[in-house]
Order: C-alpha cells, then structure tokens, then sequence
DNA sequence: GGCAAAAGTTAGACATGGCTAAGTTTTCTA
DNA sequence: TAGAAAACTTAGCCATGTCTAACTTTTGCC
C-alpha cells in the first residue's frame, strides 16, 4: 500500500504541485475515509508530512521510497511495450508487477530493453 | 491465497497422493492454525472437499483453478529464466508475478519464449 | 460576509490473513 | 495396547484495508 500511495502523491505532487486525498481516492477507486486512514498511517510511518484538511505532502524518506518505486515502474511498463504489450495493459499489469519483482529481475528487464530502445 | 493453496494442494497431491495441513505450512511459512482457517475459506469457496483432521482434496473446481494457476506459473518461470534469471530468483519473483499478469502479457511472455526453447 | 457545496474526518463495521495458547484427535512406537 | 508425540482444531487476539453514515472544515460564490 505505502508504495503504491508515495509513488501516486509525488506523481501528483509533480503534476499538480499537491496532492489531495480526493484525488487519491479517484485514482485509487476508493472511498475518502480509506484515504485518510492510510495517510494517517503513512505519516505514522514517517513517509508523509500532514496537517489534517491540508495537502499531502512527503518527507525525505517518502521521496526516496516514491523514487525507488517510479523506478521500478517505469523499467517494468517499458519492457512490458518492448514485448509489444498495449500501453493499457504494460500500466495495469506494472501495477501489480513491479511490487513482486527482485533487483535481479529488474536488472534482467533493463538488459533484455537495451538493444530496443535506450530508456531508464 | 485461493490460488496459491490450490496450487500447492495440486502439487502435494501429485507428489505425495494427499496434502496434509502441516506441509501447506511449513511451504508458505505460516502456522498449523492459518492453514486450518484458509482450508475452511477454500470449503466454503467450494474448491477443496474435506473432513476435519483429514487431507485435503480438491473439488473439480478447484483442480481447474489449481490448472490455470500452475500454467501461468509455468510460463512465468520460463520466461524469466529466459532471461538469464536464476533458477531460485525466477521461482521467487513468480510467485509473487503470476497474480498479476493478464492473459495478454502472458501470451507475450510464451511468444517471447518461443525463438529460445519450446516449453509450455 | 454568509451560506451551500466540496473536501476531509471520525466512528464503527466487516473480511482477510496472520498469530499464540490451549485443547482434541490421530499416529506411532515401546 | 497404552501412552507419548505429532498433527490438527478452536478460540481469541491483532493489523491491514475496505466500506457507510454522520459530522466538521474549507472553499467558492452570490
């Protein structure tokens, strides 16, 4: 769960300049008060910075996690294309994928890109 | 958890002709107790048949789902064993992927697999 | 500036999947 | 064949992640 929401709120932090828990909601398909119990926990976890009816924000160490998983995410939906994978499904697929795969896998995807494209 | 069991339960059946509690346990690393309360969820979901301190069978629904499971698993190891990933890294990571990959990117994974070896 | 709508929270319920402690049944063996 | 060991179950606890209903805060607009 911590992963998917950091990486989600740096997306929207990015794109949008905050992050909102209804916008997390929808992206999510949940409702609210599922959000705002597992942002409680993310800031209990020291991955997010909050006041309550404000904008999410992340802490040092949640920027690192949403780092390492937006890593991970784009080098598994861009092997996912490179086997020729519709872009719907290379997405919805990675979601679920690249929570599962070990750095020897990942490693072994970027090698397997190389000689199709050069991305990272 | 009703595709792992199942699997699993088809293995041990195969292998040792019954599936006990004990052994489900000690493979997923849990104890006797999640097994007893999982096997009777997989009752009810009417993919196992069993009688209390017995072991465990599956019902016919259950070996079609346990087939299912057990070709994607397939596919999913070959595949990143075609890759160069390392037989114990390739089991670990699919067990973690094959509930994540659709029909599509498994058709991708066979066809990738196809110009190496011919497996299925 | 005040009120309605939107956004967010709290409270309380439920399902899943894990655990320990304690009891029961089955199996093994002396 | 009895008693000990192994296997299994029951009961009750906890954490996670979801929901609805009801309430509070913030925002936006007339």
């Amino acid at each position: 769960m911590a992963e998917d929401y950091v990486e989600l709120i740096a997306e929207l932090i990015e794109s949008r300049g905050e992050a909102r828990p209804v916008e997390i909601a929808e992206r999510f398909g949940v409702k609210p008060p599922t959000v705002t119990k597992n942002i409680s926990r993310l800031k209990a976890a020291g991955l997010v910075r909050r006041e309550p009816y404000r904008a999410i924000f992340l802490t040092d160490a949640g920027q690192e996690l949403a780092e390492a998983c937006r890593r991970r995410h784009r080098i598994v939906v861009a092997f996912l294309l490179s086997l020729g994978i519709d872009e719907e499904t290379a997405e919805r697929d990675a979601e679920g994928i690249e929570h599962h795969v070990s750095e020897t896998t990942l490693k072994a995807f970027e090698q397997a890109l190389v000689p199709s494209q050069s991305d990272t």
